[in-house]
RNA sequence: GGAGGGGUUCCAGAGCGGUCAAAUGGGGCGGGCUGUAAACCCGUUGACUUCGGUCUUCGAAAGUUCGAAUCUUUCCCCCUCCA
């Protein structure tokens, strides 16, 4: 077997393939480029996307190319799959920040120095927008037929339940199915990968480049990744978890996966870390705790860098083990704003913007949830003067998982 | 086009003139147990509060009433059945 698809199997990436021998056969033989699409929907990727990700570094470190290809014409349709309505339409100025944020993203995740294997950027709006109607129904549209459309569940589903699917959402499919022929054509682009539910749309792009210029292409999927607390990866209680610093910080994404349940430890170090299978293998029966504090540093590090991954390695140590005020705990500067010196905890738990709602900090006081260098905080009035601080600085944490440090200036 | 059903707090879903900031379940948050896990148990879950209350919410607007999520009118949006 191919020394891609191997390791492509053997971490889990693996889910359906359109022809899997002769994929292998060709890869073996040479370099190829593949490609994944992203949706600019959103201002930034979140973990929900990271398998994608993997998947195009993974293929890059084999010594092929990867090609991301940034929706940017499809954004302006959107997606009917999976989805229950219409997405909203994003203004353009909006679609192209999110470009620019999703493209940086995805140059820490790959190797951008190795002028063979080198990430290639593309946005399918400079394909798209200069489509001519006519000359595109008669060139591509021929190649689709309705009744084969209406079959693919993210059509289906839409019809089933009797929502509507505007005709501009209907046509997505065909522009995915395009996308990928136009990569063919000028790229030579062969491999498409995508998560399962791309399955449809990634095929279709398969059988128009054999019908359009009788070229053989693949389609490979990942498998949809579910916690095994029943979520979809990437959208926790608390929100997305982003790899974008500015939407997430990276100790809440090295909390995100210290967090990860027990049964996904395994499964995740192999998908998202670059520890080798054997590795893991010899370490998987370690202490649970010692390898997700593993987990947390790997896929810390390789988003936010080594240094990151330290910090909030040792904020956590501090932060939950130690009584010590933590240097690498997240940090707020407040100072007293009136001349008696003093503030109450309500209106420093509003300032530190753990919670910004007042009723919800009295029933977390009710329920001895705040402290205050790790002393519970019983009472809604208590007020806090500088005798708190030590030498200017004060823990706050709230619950077992909140903490932060108040420097007084 | 004809006949019905419905839009309720994060979600599902009760309520159908006052006792409703709104049952119940899920989720979230907090506490306990533990391992920053799972499971389980308990509490909590609109905002503000001098803890007496006050204010804003039940698709939108207007109205009836001492009083409306609950009744009326108009509007918007969904769904089911028939053609």
């Amino acid at each position: 077997m191919n020394k891609f698809l191997k390791e492509f199997k053997d971490r889990g990436f693996f889910y359906q393939c359109t022809d899997e021998k002769e994929l292998t056969s060709l890869i073996n033989k040479e370099k190829i480029k593949g490609y994944i699409g992203f949706d600019c929907t959103a201002g930034s990727l979140h973990v929900g996307s990271l398998l994608q990700i993997m998947c195009l570094r993974l293929l890059q470190k084999n010594g092929h190319r990867p090609i991301v290809l940034l929706g940017g014409g499809t954004t302006r349709i959107g997606d009917p799959s999976g989805k229950d309505k219409t997405r909203k339409i994003l203004k353009e100025d909006e679609i192209e920040k999110n470009i620019k944020n999703i493209k940086s993203i995805l140059k820490k995740f790959l190797d951008n120095d190795n002028p063979d294997t080198k990430p290639l950027f593309v946005n399918n709006y400079t394909w798209l927008k200069n489509l001519n109607y006519i000359s595109f129904l008669r060139d591509i549209g021929k190649h689709f037929t309705i009744n084969r459309m209406l079959t693919f569940d993210s059509v289906k589903l839409r019809l089933d339940r009797e929502q509507s699917l505007s005709y501009m959402e209907f046509n997505y499919m065909i522009l995915q199915a395009y996308d990928f022929l136009e990569l063919n054509k000028k790229e030579n682009c062969v491999l498409q990968m995508g998560g399962s539910d791309q399955w449809g749309n990634i095929v279709n792009g398969v059988e128009l480049i054999k019908r359009y210029s009788n070229n053989q292409a693949f389609g490979l999927t990942t498998p949809l990744i579910t916690l095994a607390t029943g979520v979809k990866m990437g959208k926790t209680e608390s929100g997305a978890i982003w790899l974008d610093e500015k939407f997430l910080s990276a100790y809440d994404y090295w909390q995100f996966w210290r967090n990860i349940d027990d049964r996904d430890v395994i499964k995740f170090l192999k998908m998202f870390t670059d520890l080798k299978i054997n590795e893991i293998d010899t370490i998987k029966d370690k202490d649970i705790n010692e390898l997700k504090i593993l987990l947390a540093n790997q896929t810390t590090a390789m988003l936010h860098g080594e240094k990151a991954a330290k910090n909030s390695e040792e904020a956590a140590k501090e932060a939950f083990s130690g009584d010590s005020l933590g240097s690498n705990l997240p940090k707020v500067n407040i100072k007293f704003e009136n001349e008696e010196k003093k503030i109450s905890i309500i209106d420093l738990v509003l300032l530190s913007k753990l919670e910004n709602s007042k009723s919800e900090i009295r029933r977390l006081v009710k329920g001895s949830a705040i402290k205050i260098n790790d002393n519970v905080v019983s009472d809604e009035k208590f007020i806090i003067n500088q005798d708190s601080f030590e030498k200017n600085y004060l823990k706050l944490s709230i619950g077992k998982k909140r903490h932060i440090k108040i420097e007084l200036s």
